[in-house]
DNA sequence: ATGAAAGCGCTAACAG
DNA sequence: CTGTTAGCGCTTTCAT
């Protein structure tokens, strides 16, 4: 591996003009820039991006932390950041983390060490105190999750009227009894999709049913159908579901299906997230849509301003109810 | 941003002592240890991984190039790369390529300038000329994908066999027409997958029937659409279908019952890859699995072992057929 | 326009 | 057991 040492003896120049040659073409003369290039291409010189980053004290690296990257909800997120990180001559390192504070450690260190520049986290589990605690030194954004007192700055949609949204189309299409399977309330927002369902109830002077409210550990398919399962066993069904997650609302049909019901005939199903399996179910889910490529590319952007001690502001985007067979 | 300095100052002891107690608490006094510890977290310091990199020229990082996280295949390979890295004490860098020889080029950079330490590509597009070039001189496995010629070592399945079990179980469960959905040419495992599949019609004195045979560019949901509705469209329909992944297989599913044909009753299915959705679709997914898992593990093993310069051998594992409700 | 020299933060001989 | 010292590869003043 030639260093610029080697190039520098090799052109008969300074290690100072080499470095000007690989930065800053302009200050250097055009006959030494030749000699110097010539020098790089035949030594096949790559410049070390651990003396640069020593030395300037940047990496140019950002950090996404993902719970699992086998969630179809945070790819498009991902898309949205990487072009945006790409384009600002970022590159961008994805952590899964597995909601592991083991590996949150880990991936969090990253940045303490220099070794990434920010962080975008996208981890609802996440340890928020570890969080807050690193935000203090360093740039850090979060991602479709948030903290509304928080102190770190997010981007985000706003859950509570997008479940109001999302429910209020089902009493608009004559439903009464609408269930709902809802995550964790440790999350904020299970607890806003939460009020956006109370509240779309409440408009239409329909009270809660405990019955029809179930609430998931984890956002899977599994969960989804359990959940289903515990629905269907109630004595007065309700004619429509409203899931937290389209993979839960996957496993919701799958369940729906294995009593012999039909969806919509029997009891419509809306999702949230739009993830891609959400267009190929039979039938094709209605589902809340998050602006999810947006969402990405506007934390990227943030995270690069913070990075730069730019000012930023919290973003909150618009959300879409996406109407499809299974209402 | 305490350095190692600011340590040693304040405990009163050398930077050596400092690196020492970071690094092997056992060659350091007790009492001179504690002092040390107290002035770290006194300062609040972390070690900076950019000059110990810079130091011992190794990143510990290691890149992973799959061509998109939108695949579920590449999800549990990636797991299993996880768990053996971080085992070992490396950390992994997801990098997705989208088959973009530009994006390809920013992430191979990565361990030409020592930000990381060895590549796991998984990509079947990747720029295979660059890849061999860079493998000169930098540790490279292949996963998944592999040149049966090349100089890059791999771990893989037998892509022939496993084609061969399927279609011989479709075979023996009484079709005589079976159709192939296949990837493009230009991959290995495409014409692997191809020879199996004659190879196994050979046996029952079967002859290929080339409108039954379509290739696909890409492995999408829309793919497997496309190529059932030409599959479809042929005068003398198969009865069954192979495809090559399941991806493909779940689109075909949906052009299926777009025509108001059952599966498995009218058309037998099966797919490749196990990924997650193939249990969830409806009917589930007769498949070819592969233990992503241990391919995973393996490949970070043997790159590892790379990096250490240690032997290693080519990997090829077992594929399993697992029977499920579409055929 | 170019070179000399200092130093980013760390580790690893070597010496004591 | 501990300190001294010499760099790892690079960028960036400060001179010239």
């Amino acid at each position: 591996m030639a260093t610029i040492q080697d190039v520098a003896r090799m052109a008969g120049v300074s290690t100072a003009t080499v470095s000007r040659v690989v930065n800053n073409r302009q200050l250097v003369s055009e006959k030494t820039a030749l000699k110097v290039e010539q020098a790089i291409t035949e030594l096949n010189y790559e410049p070390s991006v651990l003396g640069r980053n020593l030395r300037t004290s940047e990496s140019r690296l950002l950090l996404v932390l993902i719970p699992s990257i086998a969630n179809p909800f945070y790819t498009e997120i991902i898309r949205g950041i990487e072009d945006a990180a790409i384009d600002q001559g970022y590159n961008i390192l994805l952590c899964e983390t597995g909601s592991d504070p083991k590996r949150e450690d880990i991936y969090m260190n990253l940045v303490r060490n220099r070794m990434a520049d920010g962080i975008i986290s996208m981890d609802p589990a996440v340890n928020k105190v570890r969080l807050v605690e690193l935000a203090k030194n360093h740039p850090i954004i979060q991602c479709s999750e948030y903290d509304k007192d928080g102190v770190i700055s997010y981007v985000t949609i706003d859950s509570e009227l997008a479940a109001y949204d999302a429910v209020t189309y089902l009493l608009e299409q004559g439903h009464r009894k609408i269930g709902f399977i809802n995550s964790d309330n440790q999350y904020l927002y299970a607890r806003d999709r939460y009020s956006g369902y109370v509240k779309a109830l409440g408009e239409f002077d329909l009270s809660i049913h405990k019955d029809w409210i179930v609430h998931v550990e984890r956002v899977g398919f599994e969960d989804g159908q359990l959940a289903m399962a515990k629905i269907l066993a109630t004595e007065d069904k309700p004619t429509a579901v409203f899931a937290d997650s389209d993979m839960l609302a996957v496993g919701a049909l799958k369940e729906i299906h294995k009593h012999g019901l039909t969806v919509p005939q029997d009891i419509a199903l809306v999702g949230f997230d739009n993830i891609e399996f959400s267009a190929m179910s039979q039938p094709t889910l209605t589902t809340v849509s998050q602006p999810m490529y947006q969402m990405g590319k506007e934390s990227a952007m943030m995270l690069i301003h913070k990075i730069k001690g730019m000012p930023i502001d919290n973003v909150v985007l618009a959300h879409e109810l996406l109407i499809r067979e299974s209402t």
